[in-house]
DNA sequence: CGCGGCTTTGATGTTCATCAAGTAAAGTGG
DNA sequence: CCACTTTACTTGATGAACATCAAAGCCGCG
């Protein structure tokens, strides 16, 4: 984790999301006095469970995910997080110390501001305090949606899930480099790495898919779509 | 859905939360205003997916469920409110519609506010903004914590999970009236209602819990907290 | 009384994790 | 740069966990 000397100023940040235009001059100013840019190599650990919370970090590039790790080296990925996201959950604001842990996935920028920032800014500036809210609570959602969507599936479906997942919602494209080892593919909906990649090789021979190593061309757009939710 | 008509006073109202204590007496006067008390029936239906958002709901006594009702008539149980609980889920501040259904699981009483009064609070008073966040961020927290815990727990693990949810967090009390069918037990954790059953049964010729219908006795308590952790 | 819903038990088959073993790829040190 | 080790990927075989089907008992209700 490197630190980043000559940050962006915040005030004209291009990523300044819609979250901080709430903000007057003065008080952008002051997020700038408490933030820090960093750069992380990917497969690098932002975040370890059980650390104080002391900041919001907020993805300037690349991709993180967001993670449990139990004693029984059984890790879940919550989520996954793209540029302009906020990482990370609401735990800031209820807790001391942060539940999950975050780690790189690609090689990022983070924006990491200190939450005793945040929290004055939410004290002292209304419409803020409601941006906050909506964007946490958008981000909650989502996660919330599809854990719920997930478990109603079966592996050919959770599978199908994350292909669209990542062509539609991350790289906007069929055809992506996946960021994940089959291992991690397996950890973000409960699947064992063996039967990640049965189906994907599955999937290949129904001709769904183009898949060589990481690199994966979704063929049948449709298909995998209408697997992902009745399957 | 009946409403009641002489409500209580918010100022005096027994039941006011941490979440109000930040307001002063003018705000907790427009809550008064913006706000109705109703008492439901044990399985009647409060909120349905799809209804417009218009008011926050707390629960005053009782029990409610909060679910995901999907076309293919799966039901699944998202959380159990207590008394003093807010019911529902931050989307009331990133969403126009209820993505989920609420149902009283036993008689109950709720308070509901205008959505648009709690809005203008939040944006006015910083403190409370902070409350409401503070609240939320502990309520999303714990369905989050739940889903990814019973992820990891297979049937008997689940099964001891819920037992020791209703003993330790909503009765407080090792022997209990379960407030839920078979059916609905299993729609909380995945599990289908037979094997629900045949748990439940399996536990009782362990010794480890006495029932009899809806009535149920935690004998053995270490044990079934150590199933709902391990198994 | 009889009908429909909830509960219970047993039998069956499917889904899936796990084990085992082998191949490919990617670091590591001499 | 090549042997060497380690880590990721892949395929097949096996058994466990679990849903589903079927049938019967139970209870409240018209």
């Amino acid at each position: 984790m490197q630190k980043i000397q000559d940050s962006t100023n915040c005030a004209v940040c291009p990523l300044k999301s819609s979250l901080f235009k709430a903000l007057g001059a003065k008080e952008t100013a002051c997020v700038h006095r408490h933030k820090e840019e960093v750069l992380v190599q990917s497969g690098e650990q932002i975040v370890h469970r059980g650390q104080e919370i002391t900041h919001f970090f907020y993805l300037q590039t690349g991709l993180v995910k967001l993670y449990s790790e139990s004693e029984s080296h059984r890790e879940q990925i919550i989520s996954i997080s793209r540029p302009l996201d906020f990482i990370g959950l609401l735990t800031i604001f209820s807790d001391t110390h942060y539940q999950y842990s975050i780690s790189a996935v690609l090689e990022s920028r983070l924006c990491m501001i200190e939450v005793g920032c945040i929290e004055t800014l939410v004290a002292q500036n209304g419409s803020f305090a409601i941006e906050v809210l909506k964007n946490m609570s958008i981000m909650t959602d989502h996660i919330l949606k599809d854990s719920y969507n997930l478990r109603s599936l079966q592996m050919r479906g959770r599978i199908a899930y994350v292909l669209n997942f990542f062509a539609e919602d991350i790289f906007k494209s069929s055809g992506f480099e996946l960021p994940l080892s089959r291992k991690e593919f397996g950890q973000m909906i409960g699947v064992s790495t063996e039967n990640v990649i049965r189906i994907l090789s599955e999937f290949r021979r129904d001709g769904l898919i183009r898949i060589s190593g990481k690199s994966i061309d979704i063929l049948n757009h449709a298909a995998v779509r209408e697997i992902a939710i009745r399957g």
